[in-house]
RNA sequence: CGCGGGAUGGAGCAGUUGGCAGCUCGUCGGGCUCAUAACCCGAAGGUCGGAGGUUCGAGUCCUUCUCCCGCUACCA
């Protein structure tokens, strides 16, 4: 389907703002959609680049009442901070807004009325549990109480993270709220629901199979969704931070911040441009969402739906979402202070704003998670920007300098060897376009990357430094093809590295040149003298590194210790001598321990406890293997009602302590004991 | 439990409709000396997570298993 379009609209999605930009958000959303968004402009293409903070949801007002400030106070900081750092990596947002925008206000609740009024929701009442003293309903993630299924003390209202058990708030043993504390009760409140399942005939239609070139995460995610089949979707909430549901009798009550959202995509382009319309309602414009994998469902079924239920509205035309990026192993963590923070990365490394960039787009997550490392991020920029690239630029301009005192010579007769390197550019750029449209944007890296690595070998394979001494025309030739390859480089890189493309340019003293002429050999005229060369990229040595390496080891500690500390839980409720004699302990032996089948965290273990020899299945295979355990002397709850799991009876509890990283340990005894002693 | 994505030489990745396993970095050897000890050339190193199957032929299709990540908990 190769449909024509007028005009790009591309949107990344929204940061939320509790919180700074992180090398995640940039590797799977903020740097792919600026590297195509530049491609399109330096192409002369009508494209607009919209983005902006997410600032509404619950998540914004728990973490100001932790801080004793107002929702509003948080988003502020954080717009402003994500806000400076995008455009201090130059990010290229035609404009970057925010949802608590007035005009964000007014398009989201105009959008919900209209939907509204033409009947596309349903309404529907239901009992909800709300915490009276800080006075708001609760998502059931905030309501913690003792699981019903493996008695953990912590478990959230949906699930519980210790059995692994899908729950229900009600199924709560004494239940009490995450924000305040206070046990929570049960209210009566109404929603307004979007009939997700109203849409799926489209939706099919639509993605399975008129997109079957989408990358194939989303397109299996969204096939996943549509088979399983969509239930209606909340749109509204309890809580008194959002934009107030614009319909009567419905105070306290705000869109969902999801619905929301994505309307901010259309809030910013309104507030860029009074023909905003043109790009969100003509089907000659070319909608692209980049978003990370974890927006995948409201990026491709809600969001077009609501657009559907409205009508007049584009659909995107792809969604290019990216796999998740990970630092030195360990998943990127807001809350756990586990990231590379893009404000203080651009603080640290002041003028490495493409380096970042680079190292970035080179290793993102496209087709899987990735990660990142700092010894990564030195390879990549010792061995590639300073070696390919830095260097090449260097040569070209150095010898310039040398032998015509920076003034371009006339390029004279061409050799096949130089016509074959001319070509060889030239031919760069219908792949780079390739890769490019096709969000291939690591492979685009490497292409651009090309144009150097043509430029050094055909330095090292002319050899103008000798040939000087022997032929002085000749290696007038030789260097303004060097030169104009060195233009090309600028070219090419730009839509990656746009602070050293415009460097080249700037040693080169000549204009910003447009896409079509990538490839071309009279970019720089003879006679033309060009700017002092500086070095492109230096050299990042050990110790930088180190420190950097230094820092994470450091949070690594921070987090343990403040585990550590939050996670020693209350003495509980006093119990009598008699409760306790109740219980029979013995120090026993692990005969055997195998994995139960298909499942994560079972383990059948055959212990003898002196008094007999039986099987215990425990839910501890995440934390140790079958071999470890076997001949180790533990503590045994013998007299334990049994229990059936997985078909298997359970006889006994292991004894273990959780340390405050949530890794288990073996109660033993100090010395090898008799099975069967008895522990009191 | 279910569903989605992934598993390819030391590292990171490509592998289109099944047909001699490629790229970048690293390693080793050589060349060059204009260049930020940078650049250029060459070599070694994978049987493509495990098992089974379809086929003349499979990394590429089917079955099954293992491991990693994600979704259902508002973090890309």
């Amino acid at each position: 389907m190769a449909k024509e379009f007028k005009r790009y609209l591309v949107t990344s999605a929204l940061p939320y703002a509790n919180g700074p930009v992180h090398i995640g958000h940039l590797a799977g959303v903020y740097i792919p959609s600026d590297i195509y968004t530049r491609y399109l402009r330096l192409k002369g293409c009508d494209v607009i680049s919209v983005c902006g903070s997410d600032e509404h949801g619950v998540p914004i007002t728990i973490k100001a009442r932790k801080e004793g400030v107002s929702p509003q106070q948080i988003v502020d900081r954080y717009h402003e901070l994500i806000k400076r750092s995008f455009e201090r990596l130059g990010m290229s947002f035609d404009i970057y807004s925010r949802t608590s925008s007035p005009v964000h206000a007014k398009t989201a609740s105009d959008f919900f009325r209209k939907l509204y009024d033409d009947g596309k929701f349903i309404e529907k009442t239901s009992m909800q549990y709300y915490d009276e003293e800080a006075r708001t309903f609760l998502a059931d993630r905030y309501i913690v109480g003792t699981c019903p299924k493996c008695g953990y003390d912590r478990a959230y209202g949906d699930q519980c993270e210790k059995c692994g058990s899908t729950l229900s708030p009600d199924e709560l043993i004494e239940p009490h709220s995450a924000v305040s504390g206070s046990v929570p009760v049960k209210r009566e409140t109404k929603h307004w629901y979007l009939p997700l399942n109203q849409y799926e005939d489209f939706l099919r239609k639509w993605i399975l199979e008129g997109h079957k070139e989408w990358k194939s995460n989303v397109y299996g995610q969204c096939k996943s969704w549509l088979d399983g089949g969509l239930q209606p979707r909340a749109v509204s909430r309890d809580l008194d931070w959002g934009i107030p549901v614009p319909v009567e009798g419905a105070e306290g009550k705000v869109l969902y911040v999801w619905f929301d959202a994505p309307i901010g995509y259309i809030s910013a382009t309104k507030e860029l441009t009074p023909d905003w319309e043109k790009y969100w309602k003509s089907e000659d414009t070319k909608l692209v969402h980049f978003i990370g994998k974890d927006n995948i469902v409201f990026h491709c079924i809600v969001f077009p739906s609501m657009l559907k239920a409205h009508g007049g509205y584009i659909l995107p035309e792809n969604v290019p979402a990216n796999e998740f990026l990970n630092l030195e192993g360990d998943k990127i963590s807001t809350s756990r202070n586990w990231a590379v923070w893009l404000h203080e990365y651009l603080d640290e490394f002041p003028g490495k704003e493409d380096v970042l960039r680079y190292v970035l787009c080179a290793n993102a997550p496209e087709t899987k998670d990735n990660d990142f490392t700092w010894k990564d991020f030195q390879a990549r920029n010792n061995n590639e920007l300073v070696a390919i690239l830095g260097n090449f630029v260097n040569r070209a301009l150095v010898l310039t300098k040398k032998y015509f005192e920076g003034q371009v010579p006339a390029c004279g007769e061409l050799t096949d060897y130089d016509r074959q390197t001319i070509a060889d550019v030239a031919a760069v750029k219908a792949s780079l376009e390739a890769n490019i449209e096709n969000y291939r944007f690591r492979e685009a890296l490497k292409d651009a990357m090309n144009v150097a690595r043509i430029g050094n070998k055909y330095l090292a394979d002319t050899e103008p430094w000798k040939v000087i001494k022997t032929d002085p025309e000749r290696v007038k030739t030789i260097l303004n093809i060097a030169l104009q390859i060195t233009a090309n480089t600028a070219i090419a890189i730009e839509p990656f590295m746009p602070f050293s493309s415009a460097k080249i340019l700037r040693m080169l003293a000549v204009d910003k040149f447009g896409w079509e002429r990538l490839g071309a050999m009279d970019l720089i005229p003879a006679g033309h003298q060009i700017g002092e060369p500086v070095l492109l990229f230096e050299k990042i040595e050990d110790d930088v590194i180190q420190r950097q390496l230094d820092k994470l080891a450091a949070t690594k500690a921070a987090n343990m210790a403040a585990e550590a500390t939050q996670h020693v839980e209350p003495q509980k409720d006093t119990i009598q001598f008699d409760d306790f004699q109740k219980m029979d302990i013995r120090v026993s032996t692990i005969l055997a321990a195998e994995k139960v089948a298909k499942t994560k965290k079972l383990l059948k273990l055959t212990v003898d406890t002196g008094i007999d020899k039986r099987e215990i299945v425990s839910g501890i295979a995440e934390h140790f293997t079958p071999e470890e355990l076997v001949g180790k002397q533990v503590l045994v709850l013998v007299n334990l009602a049994p229990r059936e799991l997985k078909g298997i009876l359970s006889k006994g509890m292991i004894l273990m302590a959780e340390d405050a990283s949530g890794k288990l340990r073996l109660l033993q005894p100090g010395d090898a004991t008799n099975n069967g002693a008895v522990v009191g």
